[in-house]
DNA sequence: TTCGGAAACCTAACGCTGTTAGACAGCAAA
DNA sequence: TTTGCTGTCTAACAGCGTTAGGTTTCCGAA
């Protein structure tokens, strides 16, 4: 029985081995360095051995979002439990979150391309839409803001979010100016969220 | 000389008649059969005749991407042509970009993934990010809101959008879902940019 | 201590990919 | 008619993800 606990234990290793050498290579070298031989050959063994710890490259692919989205959400509620005000706490972790793409660009864009599948990323990603939703719906409660849909604020945060830091990885751009349009942005939603209610649209015919 | 002209003209033929077979191919089987032969094939060619047209298959796809935008762009500023007021013109054409990105999720994907190097993308985006720009310049003026950095507002809006847009190709969200999304979070952009500077941020401390 | 079986690992190969080299046909100009 | 260019082909290259089959290694039971 030790002998075969032992056995588990350096098949838990190995796999995850392959998780770390896969995450070097793709944050040194981009998505397309990572081929199933390559990351093989960096722990020394032939390609067909990645297949007995995965059912195939897609699997390997999705456990580094899964490890990609555990630190992110790490990250987020890191930054979320310091914040000393429920508004700072909302931008906070905002920013955290286009920082982490702008540190870790490749695996961010693993993360959301098509390479993985988009509902298993989105399953991966369920820690960090809880954590969102938890966010708002408690900024909403301290402001006495009435929520009729706190998903779809949540979606809305999450999906800006995400366009900022998609602005960040265009070269013109860059991540120091996403960080700011994401605060912005987020100002922008928390400032309407509190005053809806208050203001009507005054419009005006267009020019 | 006629000849030459002739065989110009055959030249780009050949060139946008595999740019519409590769379009077609694309929005009914996705970007992973988008292959060399495949696209050749179906003009009844073989794979090395793309080489003579395009520097390789890269550069076919960005042709892909320029078209999509040229598409993207038109739509958008018909849309815009017909708004009553100026926010709907904003509106609108916001709905306009999420619509597109539903109505042909593949072409949008391409428009967007690392597959297409980003800053081809980013200037193959370019008319529709001056679009975007003239729009919300257009929209303060009407409301006589003053605007430090209109290029920050319309990236914004921009990145906005897309986000939304990402979140529609998520099988649980969907673009119906993403379409009300992108009509909530316009919204309150525009509300926070018409509020800024009569209200102040009450903060409160966190919980 | 020896034997049987399972687990781990390898080599070799398959069919696919993007891409290039070199040969061949057909047409235009000299 | 000959020369040369243009367009297209076949064949091949290296690389990809993946699978089959054989070889080694090691553990547990007889």
């Amino acid at each position: 029985m030790s002998t075969s606990t032992r056995r588990e234990r350096e098949r838990a290793n190995a796999r995850s081995r392959l998780i770390a050498v896969a995450s070097e290579i793709l944050e040194r070298e981009g998505v397309s360095a990572l081929t199933v031989r390559r990351i093989a050959g960096e722990v020394e063994y032939t390609a067909p051995v990645v297949y007995q710890h995965f059912t195939g490259k897609g699997a390997l692919l999705l456990a580094l979002v899964e490890a990609g989205y555990e630190r992110l959400h790490a990250q987020m509620a890191s930054v979320a439990g310091r914040a000393v005000t429920v508004d700072d706490r909302v931008l906070d972790t905002g920013r955290a979150y286009v920082a982490f793409a702008g540190a870790n660009p490749h695996l961010y864009q693993l993360m959301n391309d098509a390479t993985v599948d988009a509902d298993d990323r989105f399953r991966a990603a369920e820690p960090v839409t809880r954590l969102v939703l938890d966010l708002l719906t408690g900024w909403a409660a301290a402001h006495r803001v009435p929520m009729t849909d706190p998903m779809e604020i949540a979606e809305v945060a999450w999906g800006t979010m995400h366009g900022m830091a998609s602005l960040g990885q265009i070269g013109t751009i860059g991540f120091p100016r996403a960080a700011r349009l994401a605060d912005q942005a987020l100002r922008a939603l928390l400032l309407a969220w509190r005053t809806d209610g208050e203001h009507g649209v005054r419009d005006r015919p267009a020019g």
